[in-house]
DNA sequence: CTGAAAGCGCTAACAG
DNA sequence: CTGTTAGCGCTTTCAG
């Protein structure tokens, strides 16, 4: 049954015979290093079978024999066989990949939602590939996933992404889109997203100073252009509103703890300053310090929330009352959701989830010192005009 | 290669449509989501060209006019073209992709690492693959870099291994590998390392202390496994002895600050203990907490030293004095020369160079208080700065 | 349950 | 400078 296979098609000139010297080594293909790599029909060959009941049993697909099977895995550990995926994708049209674009930055959010990512990824069987993008960077998202697009990803994920003048992705994207913490910046056949609720989280931390007696809140946001702070800027507005508290001018910062440093000396010299929300804990951070240089105690006499539960967040002094993000959560739902769309292309989509609300109470936050009695403040601050604090 | 995309092009108006119902999709492609996506040869056809010509031109290759050039162009840009990978890597054994295999956490080292190499990545006209391992995980290291393999890369970069029993890869690597701050894990035709000098930087940290004259320098060590942290140790162990010191017991941690923490408060009843080297900026940042929670003053009355410098260290209370690590030279220099293996196979590899030290000094570190008069110290005025290294 | 034939879209020699 | 001829190693029909 052998002889048979051997006389059709591929082996005219069998394997060894090494085309001419362009100085490479051995067949083509770079993987083997130096014997060529095996293919799928030579475990064929040694298990007696055809080569398409090799492709069978590597692909998990029903109706192989148990006996087969085993005599096929045998095979192909004996020649240390496995898959080409070139030629898988050529002939499927599909990689089995999926593409992610997200700042290249090394900030907490982003990078732990893309460590996130990865894990869940990989138990779906797909492969990532990533490509970062740059605040400011001209090419910017579309770069990023036009590049993705020529890589021939079967999804795509976006993870965070800024609001940039010219940020929409004019390409043609032909593939499921899976954007996280964000609107959608392209048009896709299919766009799911997810995150969301970040706002939520925001007038959660707000709402706790609030409760803390707090007549008002100051916010500490981050770049305007990204999502994540506008998120976080609506949020600690909205629970400002509905609490019908005045609503103070927002100060900006950049995420760093040195935008925050800088933001807090601002903020140190205005006395009805009493609980600042950043928009994450390295600002505040760099706040605390900066108020604490001032002669602000923090939570005496000033009280501050920040975002994400850095890992070092609950060790700064004082350790630092924040949220946590629920980035693993995110990432799992959204990929479990993407991958469904990808292999279910007419299906509707799977619904998004709420994820729930994870306040961190430590000691950067404290009820507002006495208004009228400096008693027990050390540096009192000027009194604050009006409102008492429920 | 591929220019693609900018704003002018192709209203064909014939871009989203849906995938075809059940299993009967024309051209197997599932890429373009619908209407199958253009071939090299619809634009050959469209330019008045061989297909190979238009191959030329989407691979820079010499000997193609001008104007053919520009006719293929513009014939691709009408129809949407791009290359597909998949047939282009099979066809060429090629697939121009880089794997990374890397520690599954948010460590900041690692992660920062990674957005490095990222950036550095897509420079070289590579796309990346990522795989994180998980400490302890047990197919860890080995699984990660067979995945990639299985994924066709054509050279792997693996970043800060640990020492895992069992850790080393068995697989055939046949790709070169780079490995970043530690010894090879694998065995591979071309195994190359960046980074090192960890230890040289840890003996910097060791000698700044002692050089404020403590007469001996304690170090909370990271978790044994990772190279990173028998690095310090060694530095640290070598600045000790170079300086014939006592080389007091080690405190190991696991690069949390709630381990530091813990470890802070073990080496705060120890009053021998002025000085501590710690592995990372978050157990450094512990330990200062449980240093101060128990009454004793940094730096006034304990030095304390970090390793990282991550973003928030400037800004802590006091401002962490740590060793930056020059994570995005390490990064580059090691693509280039990663990617200089993998292009070509028989030159010798490129020499790796050593980065330059940077100690950064800020108000953590003090001179000892005095022997027999305590409770005098009084703050030493440190200023940031670059340490000059060797 | 298993096999044979026919490409997937591109790069690789080797002519012209 | 440009075209021709062969496959790369799989997955897909479609037959047994």
């Amino acid at each position: 049954m052998v002889a048979l296979t051997e006389s059709t098609t591929t082996d005219f000139a069998f394997d060894f015979d090494r085309p001419p010297p362009g100085g490479t080594m051995t067949r083509g293909t770079g993987r083997g290093g130096g014997s060529a790599a095996p293919r799928s029909v030579d475990v064929a060959r040694l298990a007696g079978v055809s080569q398409k009941t090799v492709s069978r049993v590597f692909n998990d697909e029903p109706y192989v024999s148990a006996d087969v099977r085993r005599r096929v895995l045998e095979a192909a550990e004996q020649l240390g066989y496995r898959l080409n995926n070139a030629a898988r994708a050529l002939a499927s049209g599909r990689t089995r990949s999926i593409g992610v674009v997200t700042l290249g930055t090394a900030l907490y959010g982003p990078a732990t939602l893309l460590m996130g990512v990865e894990r869940v990824v990989r138990d779906t069987g797909y492969a990532l590939r990533v490509v970062n993008t740059m605040e400011g960077d001209p090419a910017g998202m579309a770069g990023a996933v036009d590049s993705l697009l020529d890589q021939g990803v079967d999804g795509i994920v976006i993870s965070e992404p800024i609001d940039e003048p010219g940020g929409d992705v004019s390409v043609r994207v032909g593939v499921p889109v899976l954007v996280i913490n964000a609107p959608s910046p392209v048009a896709a056949p299919t766009v799911l997203t997810a995150g969301g609720g970040v706002d939520l989280m925001a007038r959660a931390a707000t709402e706790h100073l609030l409760d803390l007696g707090h007549a008002t809140v100051h916010h500490l946001a981050g770049p305007r252009r990204w999502y994540a702070a506008q998120d976080r800027l609506e949020g600690w507005r909205a629970a400002l509103a509905s609490h019908g508290r005045e609503v103070p001018p927002v100060v900006g910062g950049d995420w760093s703890a040195a935008s925050g440093y800088a933001a807090g000396h601002e903020l140190a010299a205005d006395p009805a300053v009493t609980a600042v929300f950043a928009a994450n804990d390295d600002m505040a951070i760099g706040l605390i310090r900066a108020l604490t240089e001032a002669g602000r105690r923090v939570p005496e006499d000033v009280s501050v929330v920040g975002f994400d539960d850095i890992p070092v967040a609950g060790f700064v002094t004082p350790p630092l009352t924040t949220v946590r993000q629920p980035f693993d959560a995110v990432a799992q739902e959204g990929l479990k959701r993407l991958v469904h769309a990808i292999e279910n292309p007419q299906a509707d989509p799977l619904p998004a989830s709420n994820a729930p609300i994870d306040l961190v109470v430590r000691s950067s936050t404290a009820p507002p010192p006495p208004r009228t009695t400096p008693g027990r403040a050390r540096r009192a601050a000027t009194r604050p005009g009006q409102g008492a604090g429920i």
